[in-house]
RNA sequence: GGAAGGUUGGCAGAGUGGUCUAAUGCGCCGCACUUGAAAUGCGGUUGAGGAGAAAUCCUCUCGGAGGUUCGAAUCCUCCACCUUCCGCCA
C-alpha cells in the first residue's frame, strides 16, 4: 500500500511509476476523486458527530436524536466511498526505486553479470531429468499417478541433497546474523492481501485456498514471515531483524498451463529456505545488496555459474520497489546447448508491505525531538529453491558416465562425493 | 468435537448505561532537589484520521464485526484468539 499523503502531494510522480509498472495511471486520478470526497465527508460526520455528542451531554434527547439518522445516513455513504477508495489504494502497486530500468517485460531486464566458468563437456550433456531417473533420484511417473501433474518424489541421495543445502544455507545465513525458523505455510488470507500478493482476481488463480478453514498455502514463507510482526512497533536498535527460513511452497501454476511441464522445474509443491529482513528505511538498499551477496556467495560456493539479473520495472512484482534475479546456469537445457534459468530472486519492498500490516520503528530518539513510529521496509531473498538447485547441481556436476559428482562444499555434509 | 472461564493503555490491574477526555500500581521520559546516584516531589507517557498558515480544535480507538440506546469498556448477536478440563492424536 503507497503512502495517501504522498499520492496526495505527488500524483504525477506517482503516476509515472503505476505506469512503468504496466498498471494503468489513470487509477490514481480515480483514487484522488474519491479521496477528496472521503475527505469532505469525514469532516462532516466528524462535526455532527461532535454536536450530538454535545446534545447527548445535555440530555438534549430530542435534538439529539434528529441528528442520529443524519450521522447514520452520512456514515453508510462514507463507507461506500472508503471502501471504494482502498479498492483502487490496494491496486496500486509499489513504485520502482529511482535505479530500476524502465521496461515492458522481463526482456527489457538487464544483465549486470556473469560469474563462473560454464564448463565444456567432452560429451553432450544431458538434462538434469534424464540423469535423476536413470540413478533412481526423481520420480515422476510415480509422483503424477498419486498427486496428478507438476508432482515430483525426491528419493535417496536426491533427499540427502536436500538437507545439505537447507544446511549450508543456514549456516551461511547465521552468518550474516540471519535468525533461522520454520513458519506456519497456512496462513490467513488477509495476511496474504497484507503481502500485497493478492488483488482479489489472483487468490482464485495462484493460491490454494482452504475454504472450509479460511487459510491459504503460501507460496514463498516470505507471505508468512511478513505477518509476523504485524501491528508491532521495533525499537530502533532491534533493526535489523533478519530471519532465514525453511518451508515448503505451494503454487497452482493455473497460469502456466503448458509451460515447464517436464520434471520438477515448475511443481505445486517444493521446499525453500528464503531470507526475509525487516530494516531501518535508510538501510533497505544496504541490505538488499547483503541478500544478494549472501545468495551469490551460495552459487559461487556451489561452484554454479551464473548471471545477476536487475528486472526492470514492468517484470517486478506488485509489492517490489526492486528486484534482482539470479539465473544458474543450466547446460543440459535447450537440446545440450545450455540455458540460463531463474533459481534465486530478491526484492526491497520498501514499506509498502510495512504499511499494509502495520510494522513500524521507534526512532531513537534526540532528547528534543519526539518522532513518531516510522514504518519500516521489508526484504526478501531466496537462498535456496530446493527442486531448482538439485538440477542446477545435476546438470553442473554430471560426468561422461552419467555419474554426478558433489559439489564440495556439500560433501561434509553429504558423507558422499559422486551419485553413480 | 464437547464444557467452562477469559481478552482493558509498554506491563499488571480496577471499572456492569451518563465528567471513562479509563482509577491505582509498576515501567519509561522530562524537570526539581543532590557533588553524583538512590530516595522523594511535580509533570508527561496508546495509536490513527480530519480541519487549519499556525496556535489549536474535532473524530475514532477498551480482541474484531454488527446491533440496542439521545448516550456503550459496560447490554445483545456473531466471529477470532487465549487458558483449563474431557475426547482424539504426533
Amino acid at each position: 500500500m503507497l503512502d495517501i499523503n504522498f499520492i496526495r502531494q505527488n500524483s504525477e510522480e506517482v503516476k509515472k511509476g503505476v505506469a512503468a509498472k504496466n498498471v494503468n495511471p489513470q487509477l490514481v486520478d480515480d483514487f484522488l476523486v474519491l479521496d477528496n470526497e472521503w475527505r469532505e465527508l469525514v469532516k462532516e460526520t466528524d462535526d455532527l458527530r461532535a454536536e450530538q455528542k454535545k446534545l447527548s451531554e445535555e440530555r438534549k434527547i430530542n435534538e439529539a436524536k434528529e441528528l442520529k439518522n443524519k450521522i447514520q445516513n452520512l456514515e453508510e455513504r462514507l463507507k461506500q466511498v472508503e471502501t471504494e477508495r482502498q479498492k483502487i489504494l490496494y491496486q496500486l502497486p509499489n513504485l520502482p526505486l529511482e535505479d530500476v530500468p524502465v521496461g515492458k517485460n522481463e526482456s527489457e531486464d538487464i544483465v549486470l553479470r556473469e560469474v563462473g566458468e560454464k564448463l565444456s563437456f567432452d560429451f553432450e550433456p544431458k538434462d538434469y531429468l534424464e540423469l535423476a531417473e536413470k540413478l533412481d533420484l526423481i520420480d515422476i511417473k510415480r509422483a503424477s499417478k498419486v498427486s496428478g501433474s507438476r508432482f515430483g518424489y525426491l528419493k535417496n541421495q536426491a533427499a540427502l541433497l536436500e538437507f545439505a543445502l537447507i544446511k549450508l544455507a543456514l549456516d551461511t545465513a547465521a552468518k550474516h546474523g540471519f535468525t533461522p525458523i520454520i513458519p506456519p505455510v497456512m496462513i490467513k488470507e488477509e495476511m496474504m492481501k497484507g503481502m500485497g500478493y493478492i488483488q482479489s482476481s489472483m487468490l482464485d488463480e495462484e493460491v490454494y485456498f482452504l475454504r472450509d478453514d479460511d487459510l491459504v498455502l503460501v507460496g514463498t514463507s516470505e507471505q508468512s514471515l511478513g505477518p509476523m510482526h504485524s501491528d508491532e512497533i521495533f525499537e530502533e536498535k532491534d533493526l535489523p531483524k533478519r530471519y532465514v527460513a525453511f518451508s515448503t511452497c505451494f503454487r497452482r501454476e493455473a497460469g502456466s498451463y503448458g509451460k515447464d511441464t517436464k520434471g520438477i522445474l515448475r511443481v505445486h509443491q517444493f521446499d525453500k529456505i528464503e531470507m526475509f529482513i525487516f530494516s531501518l528505511p535508510e538501510n533497505s538498499l544496504k541490505e538488499h545488496l547483503l541478500m544478494l551477496k549472501i545468495e551469490e556467495e551460495l552459487m559461487r560456493e556451489l561452484g554454479i555459474p551464473y548471471r545477476v539479473v536487475q528486472l526492470c520495472t514492468g517484470d517486478i512484482a506488485q509489492p517490489s520497489a526492486s528486484t534482482y534475479d539470479i539465473e544458474a546456469w543450466l547446460p543440459g537445457q535447450n537440446n545440450g546447448k545450455g540455458q540460463y534459468r531463474e533459481t534465486h530472486s530478491t526484492s526491497n519492498c520498501t514499506d509498502f508491505q510495512a504499511r499494509r500490516l502495520n510494522i513500524r520503528y521507534k526512532p531513537l530518539k534526540p532528547k528534543t525531538q519526539n518522532l513518531k513510529p516510522n514504518y519500516v521496509h521489508t526484504l526478501n531473498g531466496t537462498a535456496f529453491a530446493i527442486g531448482r538447485m538439485l538440477i542446477a547441481i545435476i546438470e553442473n556436476y554430471q560426468q561422461k558416465d552419467g555419474s554426478v559428482l558433489m559439489p564440495k562444499v556439500l560433501q561434509k555434509y553429504l558423507g558422499f562425493k559422486k551419485i553413480e
